[in-house]
DNA sequence: AATGAATGAGATTTCATTCAT
DNA sequence: CATGAATGAAATCTCATTCAT
């Protein structure tokens, strides 16, 4: 029987809690690793008792699979928004999906490679990326359907694209590659195209 | 007197010693994946003492190193058997690469998952998957030279397509997809050829 | 992956390795109770590892109950030594006993108290206080085999009488009532002879 | 426009809601054990909020105690229920008593058990079997000054008599004894008269 | 070289208890 | 009065790693 509790105890709508905790983990994670990241700091940071934690959270993996998560949804809100308007054109529709893509995701790779450590290319549970390649395929099929290109197999074509622009951006920001972003996004657009047999 | 036998005091040559723990280790990762395997585990079943593990590894990290490294190489290999006949055509080399890269690696995911869980894209250090791109990108910038092709980027377009057909094979294997092997052959040759601007 | 260990690491028999931690244990109870002391005092008192703690016993419960095995034992041993001599005169052998047992845990109620709080009367898992229970059945079985007393169920005797001893001690100890020794062993010696029908 | 009934705010009696608090624990204490129950479950039991337990009790082992007063009480009542009639004769009182309080503690143990694991034989703070070993000593006093019996201590033969036949009836339940309840009966009425010396 | 007991950091879990609403 | 989110101390457990033998 453990002795007792003290000081304070102030309530925040469950939503707002989780964000706290989940940023604060984020911001750890970025600025130290995941492994270095002990649940301790995390609390600490979030400013919230250790309890508190697993009242949100089952464990650190599924905190971390939280964060997947909303890294996903986050890039997928990105590529649409810059996406949007351009309609009709699939050519440039693909362009500017891949080259939104690529540019999200260089603006946000110590996020996920905080986030996807120990991960990819497995996604935990097939929650995470996933929904970003499913977009891409749906993209795709549409551009298919439209004979805007011809591609055989649309799901590999998706993960292709997708798979490849990731290594991409994950190479260049390994290398610290000089490579600027116009070059970036021309060599992405040119071989979203080409991937499509579109070439430009 | 007959002398009593040595008991324990068992040497062997350290290359094997090694490769034992390697051996046993590489085997418990894919049964049981990384992080449920303990260095105990790994040494009971290389019937080893734990401290000899830390006589021949670092660490555990570095083990998952030698593995990755090992991996790689083999995986080159592979490719390099596959293609060392074919000369002269480049469009036919590449395409043969492509495909003795997917069919190597669909060969050996679940070891590459294993080896690679918690590491991908971001090899450890650099010397793992590496030297599969680094022959790629060496490919792709003979033919470049010879004529064979226009890309602009060839690092870049080397990493795309590396990082892509990895993508696809691992999506195969993820979805235990139906897909059949000749399919998967003829998609990735296809994207091979369609991304340095040569489509068949 | 935790990150390291640094300093040093003794071995001692494990015998005495666990005995350290059973005395160190056994120190902080009486001093400041069972609940009171966290493992980590116990480890931190017996200069041990807290993973060293649980790599002798399962829990705080086990070990508890490893002391009070250990502390029926030299009860028992403690009555026998002072019951040995005496030898043929039942009455006088039955109050010999009496009496050392009181003696006995009168000098030890509190690390008694320590021990079994939360536990009787329903030893932990019989292996406890038990062992003396049974050799006074033992002794009066033998008695009555002997003519010495009649008794229609020795074993309720034997309960009865060590139950009975039992809680006079702990009330003289608990009421720190200023009975003397002499008259508490001569309250007892009369029970016992009392209850075995042979009134002195 | 008529008024929504309050939904919640139900208030019962300060006495009724104790009791049911207290009735609900009771339950889950001989059910699974003291340690095992949880102030939640408690608290779900008695269909009751969290924080309203801790208005009726300052802690958990303050309800215990509570119980642990109850069970006293109820005990001591039903030994006066079986003990009233008897007058005059000191022996037949004093085995009515004993039989009584064996019997009604038979009756209970499951709920004794429940209620003072981790307690015994040091009540909590005096206030709970004690008014039993009380109620017992004042007729041990009684009869003494009535000159029915020849005893030195009489605190001491109270205690002593008390502890006897708890343990008694302790080992008969713990080891599912077969022994009737008649045989029961007669082991403690002749224990009783002996320990007074007065043998029947 | 080989051994395995010991280490200690950290994850996870559980709860009694507090307190803002 | 009643509520239940939040607290934080501790128990439990797991390992990677070290080091005396």
């Amino acid at each position: 029987m453990p002795v007792a509790a003290k000081p304070g105890a102030r309530t925040k709508p469950p939503e707002t809690r989780r964000n706290d905790i989940m940023n604060a983990a984020l911001r750890l994670f970025v600025e130290q690793g995941v492994a270095a990241t002990t649940v301790d700091h995390i609390t600490a940071a979030a400013e919230v008792a250790k309890g508190t934690f697993y009242l949100y959270f089952t464990s650190k993996d599924e905190l971390l699979a939280a964060l997947g998560a909303r890294f996903g949804q986050e890039l997928l809100e990105s590529i649409h928004k810059a996406t949007r308007r351009i309609e009709g054109d699939w050519q440039g529709r693909l362009a500017a999906w891949a080259k939104a893509y690529a540019a999200g995701y260089l603006a946000s790779v110590r996020v996920h490679d905080a986030v996807f450590s120990g991960t990819w290319p497995r996604p935990r549970d097939g929650q995470l990326d996933n929904c970003v390649v499913d977009d891409l395929e749906q993209l795709l099929d549409e551009g298919k359907r439209a004979l805007a290109w011809s591609i055989e197999d649309t799901r590999m074509t998706a993960v292709f694209l997708f798979g490849g622009i990731h290594s991409i951006v994950d190479d260049v920001s390994r290398r610290q590659s000089r490579t600027t972003r116009a070059s970036l996004a021309r060599t992405v657009e040119t071989l979203a195209l080409r991937s499509v047999g579109s070439p430009n």
